[in-house]
DNA sequence: CCGTTAACCTGAGAGC
DNA sequence: TGCTCTCAGGTTAACG
């Protein structure tokens, strides 16, 4: 499901729904997520209040008192819902856009004193991590390159990683250990607004495109920040909500379609990379 | 070290 | 209706 911005707005509804609230009961359907759910996750998580919900890149980090951490992933498909005992029949918590939660893949359920966190996830390719010590999380997070808002997200810095890439750039800029956030969707985009094929081999790549990358790879992502991310089939925030940044798409999606920059009479066409869809205008990226 | 491929899963939608 | 096929906001082990 989510990139950086589709993460970023679960983070926030639910730091908004959890934060200093004591998780009286863990209940765990499924432990075979994309890695086996640790053995000792429902007896860490039970009583614990949450300091904190943060976001690390692709990640949410739960904080507890005494350094503990419980991280997770979303993989593809995983969703949070957080569902009010009172209305619980009406609220527009739904998947798929149904009006009720299909029981199949809630895997893991949170419940606190008047509400219940449910964690989603049909294809499980999402995981929850534990570790007892902010060391450990800082190891587990040592390899992933900056966001793009993180200021070591420089000129210098991405020069020196893809001068020497024979790697095509579409494909360097999913790289979570070069640059961390971005997915399919939002490369493309960036790849677009940039005027970059992205074909192009990162050491083809010109000053003045790793500037345009840098650019608009902040703007990208801050727009569909604003916007409540992408919601394609399945992405809510916690609260039921849709974002929009859907709409504002200017190429993911849009095979056989007219590009829409002035004066281009280009039509977008669709391949595959690395059996990843991607999306351009022949004419005018180069 | 680098680059590529397959694998992990389920469900929606298209085409027949 | 129902079958088969392709595709999906991600990551990573295994290979050459």
């Amino acid at each position: 499901m989510p990139e950086l911005p589709e993460v970023e707005i679960v983070k926030q509804s639910l730091k908004k729904a959890i934060k200093y609230k004591k998780i009286r009961k863990v209940i765990v359907k499924n432990r075979n997520l994309r890695f086996k759910l640790p053995k000792n996750f429902e007896k860490t998580l039970q009583n614990k209040i949450i300091l904190n919900v943060t976001r690390i890149s692709k990640y949410i980090v739960i904080k507890f008192k005494s350094d503990t951490y419980c991280i997770f992933h979303l993989g593809m498909s995983g969703t949070i819902h957080m569902v009010k005992k009172k209305i619980n029949k009406i609220t527009n918590l739904s998947f798929y856009q149904k009006k009720q939660l299909p029981n199949k893949h809630n895997h893991i359920r949170l419940f606190f004193s008047n509400f219940k966190i449910i964690y989603n996830d049909p294809r499980r390719f999402g995981f929850f991590k534990l570790f007892n010590n902010t060391n450990d999380l800082n190891l587990y997070f040592k390899n992933l390159g900056p966001e793009p808002f993180n200021k070591k997200f420089t000129f210098n810095y991405l020069v020196n990683k893809i001068k020497n890439k024979k790697k095509n750039i579409k494909n360097i800029l999913l790289d979570q250990n070069i640059i961390s956030g971005l997915g399919n969707i939002y490369v493309n985009e960036i790849l677009f607004y940039s005027k970059i094929d992205p074909k192009k081999k990162g050491v083809e790549l010109s000053k003045d495109e790793i500037h345009k990358i840098i650019k608009y790879s902040k703007l990208v992502l801050k727009l569909a920040i604003k916007f409540g991310g992408s919601s394609i089939r399945d992405f809510k925030s916690t609260e039921g909500k849709q974002g929009s940044f859907q709409k504002e798409f200017k190429i993911y999606s849009r095979n056989g379609e007219n590009c829409y920059r002035n004066n281009c009479k280009g039509k977008i066409i669709k391949f595959f990379q690395t059996n990843r869809s991607t999306y351009m205008c022949e004419i005018c990226q180069k």
